[in-house]
DNA sequence: ACCGCAGATGAAATCGATTACATGCGGGTC
DNA sequence: GACCCGCATGTAATCGATTTCATCTGCGGT
């Protein structure tokens, strides 16, 4: 493989000058640069990312960590962040932490040793994503989605609370009274607070929930589908089903459906996180939908101005209402409190 | 950052010793190996992976270019990529191309650029993914599902000929004679093979495709709406739509519910490449599912294979026909051709 | 006592770029 | 005409590891 040298020896120069042609600096002669740059496309000449990078101790590349990439969420997630990464000249490595803790430490690891310029983590546990040993996390780190209480970086995520408390709003004025609740794990921020978000629009709506109907889940499938049967064996069911998670609402969906039972009109289903699928789903499922591509933005403008030296505050974007029809047919007249808006 | 100098110094020893403890070389004393991982330990030293990569020639990742990320066999695909390469040792990085040529070889650039060790690519399109430039692609090439015809490099892909009989098989016993079905891109090897293997499974039936049952998408979800909305409009529509790929399949739900029609009593929908979401529509969907895990181990073992100088073969795995209900009712009695067989 | 060999270690070259410093040269200023 | 400045370019140090080659030590064989 042509290195800068025989780039150098093509054109008559040397290795220096090579270099300042290419990286664009003032005080080449523009008969030099001409002649550089023909060499180079000559030899079919490509700088070595890789000792550029030990020279120059940045490798333009940011780590993605991402609870699961399997869930739609987070691959329109990682799909904008490389989107937006590689409009201000970055690439992006993804780790999969598929929920798993020490996997995610694997990843994290290992992006460190890459000596990644910054890193974008949505944790998968409340433990702080630097194990013991990992000194000073040296890169800028930026968390989405998911964060960590007593972690002090810059956090871009979406509030969702005031959207399920539209969805509550939404359910009460289709005369549903019984809502249950499936969880996340616990450890997650984002299943705490979903959760007390949710405790919180019952209760102004002036509902009861019995904790019966407050079932945890593991942000997958199966966990959705288990604890909906158990909703459903219960004296008294349920009229909905709130999903904190895409994945498990559509488990939840399926244990609905293997009873024989119809959604909406035996019971109706909702859940957090919109993605694409859920208007293809029969019926088409009432979900609060976060701002993902905006998130991505956010976090890695947040993430790059913090590798440049620039400061970056965190940012909560809204999470909005999207009615579908998974809960009931929408009574007749305007609704006024679910029409698209803008976050934040 | 520690680096190696620090820890030489703390041990006592030099970087070369160092080097040679951490790499598990014979002749090192146990006392001095023991002195060094201390203060490895204390001083909490990590490699500096480029630095290392830039003397040895090797940075034990493998590059994996995909169509299109939120395509949920692709993240499949990358997702068992990334395991085994994991368990071999190796990190992925993941260069989505968005169906976009360029964006394709925007992504082989960087990654070559970054001396990733192998390249996995699911071109785009049919032309070589080596544009004019790229000189012989340094370190080894493996295709995954999709290929390219006059590029001698080996190929990991599932045929889907025989599994698209059974399909036809399975409607016709069904009692469906008027098949329509959505391509991809004629670029894409995969659209053309499994338009030619669906022509062949019609004419092996005895059954005829009008030219106006055969229409072209993007193996984009819109375009399978679209082209479901033109079959739909013909004088004599078909009684199955068959998607040569997931997302226009969904795309063909909606135009088929938004007309008001009911799967499968009114009109039956089969696709290519089974999900797990497939599970979960209404009805569920028949599908055929290619071995996406053995895929990925296939073109990871013979990728690694050709890295480390052995040899590696082509492989041609087999595709399922996975029935569900989408296409109607099965007729009592056991259906031969559809049980759950072992690809090869 | 001497030779040779193996084991343990260190000094220095090396990978391919960037960049600080040095050099040479031409032109403007006084 | 001497001086200085700045442009264009080259020489060589540098980044942090691995690895070749050299050195040293001790021990067994004769």
């Amino acid at each position: 493989m042509a290195g800068i040298k025989d780039v150098a020896a093509a054109a008559g120069v040397s290795v220096a000058t090579v270099s300042r042609a290419l990286n664009g600096h003032r005080s080449v002669s523009p008969d030099t640069r001409e002649r550089v740059l023909e060499a180079v496309g000559r030899l079919g000449y490509r700088p070595n990312a890789v000792a550029r990078s030990l020279r120059t101790d940045r490798t333009r590349t940011l780590g993605l960590v991402i609870g699961d990439v399997m869930n739609p969420y987070f691959t329109e997630l990682a799909r904008f962040v490389e989107e937006e990464a590689r409009a201000r000249g970055y690439s992006v490595i993804i780790g999969n932490a598929d929920e798993r803790p020490e996997l995610q430490d694997h990843h994290i690891r290992t992006l460190l040793d890459r000596r990644i310029d910054g890193l974008l983590v949505s944790p998968a546990d409340g433990r702080s994503p630097f194990a013991p040993g990992t000194r000073p996390p040296t890169p800028p780190v930026v968390l989405v989605d998911r964060w960590v209480p007593g972690l002090d970086v810059t956090v871009i995520r979406a509030e969702g609370a005031s959207a399920v408390r539209d969805l509550v709003r939404h359910l009460r004025a289709l005369g549903r009274r019984r809502i249950a609740v499936i969880t996340g794990p616990p450890a997650t921020t984002t299943a705490r607070e979903r959760v007390a978000a949710f405790r919180e629009a019952i209760a102004a709506q002036g509902l009861h929930l019995p904790e019966a109907y407050v079932g945890e889940g593991d942000f997958r499938a199966d966990s959705g589908r288990r604890v909906t049967e158990a909703f459903l064996d219960l004296p008294e069911p349920p009229e909905v089903v709130f999903a904190t998670d895409n994945l498990m609402a559509l488990g939840a969906l399926d244990a609905i459906r293997s009873r024989g039972l119809r959604v909406p009109e035996d019971i109706g289903v909702a859940a957090f996180d919109d993605i694409p699928w859920f208007q293809h789903t029969d019926p088409p499922l009432t979900a609060v939908a976060q701002p993902v591509a905006e998130l991505a933005r956010a976090a890695v403008g947040a993430l790059t101005d913090l590798i440049e030296g620039r400061a970056a505050r965190s940012v909560t974007l809204s999470a909005r209402l999207v009615v579908r029809r998974s809960c009931g047919e929408r009574p007749a007249g305007p609704t006024p409190t679910n029409g698209p808006r803008r976050s934040a």
